[in-house]
DNA sequence: TTGCCTAATATTGTATACAATCAATGGTCC
DNA sequence: GGACCATTGATTGTATACAATATTAGGCAA
């Protein structure tokens, strides 16, 4: 929302499915759905007033970006990332985003600067806040950042793949995560930044690989978390 | 099929949906689908007897991958990539290409160069055949290569991105292609499997990276084609 | 009480029916 | 004759109904 919107056509499969689909995606980058909370169509179809048909399109959308898992017979639950996924997709980070960096600063225009730090001093404000609601918007704006980046990038498909990351990087926080790390990454996320605007692209790409070990590290890979009420989670 | 199945528990949606997915997919990757055919539901769900329901489940998740279109209240349609479409799928491959072999050589094992080896001759055996078909097998192995390359990091969503991205790749060809790419290919491959069987690694990042460009030198960029018989193309 | 088996309940998987939207054809007016 | 408009037809979007499967509750026996 907050950066620029340089996707060219979404695929909106329909305007009912998507709405759904966003709403719920949001609840679960934002962690007011906690993983392995069960999405009953029925009941999810009863929030929105819609049928399950529209509900299992969204569901199915999900299910693709590895929000939500489908069991054949049992329904669709929050996705609940194993180790080893959680792993695989930081692993995945730091294969894609040095390459994001370099393809960003080919693409790199006045206003794009100007739009991060506008994201950065955002950030910086939630920092500086309490409460759950600026807690959760901190988590999202924490992610907005790497996004802008693919976003400056101009293409697509790589967007598409750092918004899954993205968003796969946030549940399995929520999931592993101990401390709130916002607050080390966002020092990070000057860093990263300013060697960009100067032109130290290299530095940058360390800068990144450094950041994401320290996501990574930040993980407590035994503790697991309750599930989460659906309904309040999801129409607040 | 001809690498090892890494994948960690596919999310399979449902049966009936995921082999019609898989049909079609196949159909469009091997190129017996041109660009822009129309996936009537009703068609569709006439050849494999079932219901609008499930061929719907099916366009939804091939328009999720990329490989078809859906327009709103007017159906589905075999993508057609444009031309900046197609230049973002090769830039997204240059980015990843060379992780993905720098990942595949730490894990590389002897039975891993084994299979490459044999993908390679198959791949050969399919050069020196004559006819359509072969032509298709030559096209889908060509493929296959780079997916195995992805298969030996044991990353599932390296695995899946690749997935797209060669699909695509195999669409892009379809549409813009000119000289069958194989023959240059295949020679290429072998250049690769032999620097990274040699521990060279990043020769063989840098005879990836020319062997995508030279992919991507192949198109040409003002050709279209005609449209496609969707049961011939399915049934076969 | 505990374990297992059976039946009832609930939820998903699929098909069908209806509503909404778009494409096409035919007619009329200029 | 050509362009514009309306009506018809076909196709998708959504809801509902039915079938298949899994979960749960209850009862019986050890």
């Amino acid at each position: 929302m907050t950066s620029a919107n340089l996707a060219p056509a979404e695929n909106a499969i329909d305007t009912g499915a998507q709405h759904i689909r966003d709403v719920i995606r949001e609840a679960i980058v934002e962690r007011r759905l906690a993983p392995g909370t069960k999405l009953s169509e029925n009941d999810v179809g009863g929030l929105f007033n819609v049928s399950r048909t529209v509900v299992r399109a969204a569901l199915q959308a999900l299910s693709y970006e590895g929000l939500v898992t489908v069991e054949k017979n049992r329904g669709a639950f929050v996705a609940y990332p194993s180790v080893a996924e959680a792993q695989q997709i930081f692993a995945t980070r730091r294969l894609i985003e040095p390459g994001i960096i370099r393809e960003a600063a080919r693409h790199l225009q006045r206003r794009h600067i100007k739009e991060l730090r506008a994201l950065l001093a955002e950030e910086e404000r939630l920092t500086s806040e309490h409460g759950q609601s600026a807690r959760r918007a901190e988590i999202k704006a924490s992610g907005d950042v790497h996004l802008a980046l693919a976003a400056i990038t101009g293409n697509a498909i790589l967007q598409r793949f750092m918004d899954e990351l993205i968003a796969r990087s946030s549940l399995v926080i929520a999931l592993y995560g101990q401390s709130v790390v916002s607050s080390c990454g966002h020092a990070e996320h000057h860093q990263i930044i300013d060697a960009l605007e100067n032109g130290d692209i290299e530095d940058a790409c360390t800068l990144m690989l450094k950041h994401i070990d320290h996501i990574e590290a930040d993980l407590d890979l035994r503790t697991t978390k309750r599930d989460s009420n659906l309904k309040d989670a999801l129409l607040m």
